[in-house]
DNA sequence: CCGAATCCGACTGGATACTG
DNA sequence: CAGTATCCAGTCGGATTCGG
């Protein structure tokens, strides 16, 4: 549970080095980065949840989406598929001891998100209106 | 400075919900979740530095989305953009109050991922290897 | 040195239809 | 219900070229 932060932390400024290309990081973090993963991971952080339930619970994800989400988070072994087979079948998902020490980060990380958000807002409309027609976003 | 995780984390839930689609925490996690973005707010957590130094530090960026991707976190408030106008041009690069609070969390990011690397890498082999043949990643 | 602009292939992800 | 498969538009991002 604790997360050990001491002396890892001295690992950290290689990574992005030329003279260590990827160190494995890169693709945990692409993980976490993804955009429905996220969601997936807040949404199953209060309980376990059916297919059905994840897709009307996260708006505006596919089928598609959230089927190749949770292949990945179950692949890195962040959440656990069950099948009871029976008809129709029934299939839930829920968050395993991995997946659930990844909940306090990513609360972390929407805790900051929405402390800074007025902050961006402010600062993007600001640089928008000193850089008219500049497109970036 | 401190991230006041107390009752911020109440208004977490609904932003992924059917009731609220998009609560505008979304496009700021995008940012963080962004694959250079992360690299060079890490770079840029050591100190001061110009382009060509971000591009010589952050193995495989092309110079297009090191520009893209300063340019959004300036324009995000995260990163101050200094010019110096000598011949040839200097342009300096440093991380902004919002971005070094930022940089808790990147670290925080990084040191799960390091500290769960070995955990997932075996997760992903024994899934691979029961999952023959099964593209998804 | 620090970019902006253009081209273009590759991948992403939504919509739809179909299976067990 | 819980997926898989196919199609296809939109986007991302690398390579290249040019300018200040």
């Amino acid at each position: 549970m604790s997360l050990t932060h001491t002396e890892v932390t001295a690992e950290l400024e290689p990574c992005g080095k030329n003279e260590h290309p990827d160190c494995g990081i890169r693709d945990v973090l692409d993980r976490v980065g993804d955009k429905w993963s996220v969601l997936v991971v807040v949404e199953l952080s209060t309980g376990t949840r059916r297919f059905r339930e994840l897709q009307r619970a996260i708006d505006g994800i596919s089928q598609r989406m959230l089927t190749l989400t949770l292949r990945r988070l179950e692949r890195d072994g962040l959440v656990e598929r069950t099948v009871y087979p029976t008809i129709p079948p029934q299939v839930t998902y829920t968050l395993t001891g991995s997946g659930s020490s990844l909940t306090h980060l990513v609360r972390a990380l929407a805790d900051w998100a929405i402390e800074q958000r007025p902050a961006i807002a402010e600062a993007r409309r600001s640089y928008d209106e000193a850089n008219p027609g500049h497109t970036i976003s």
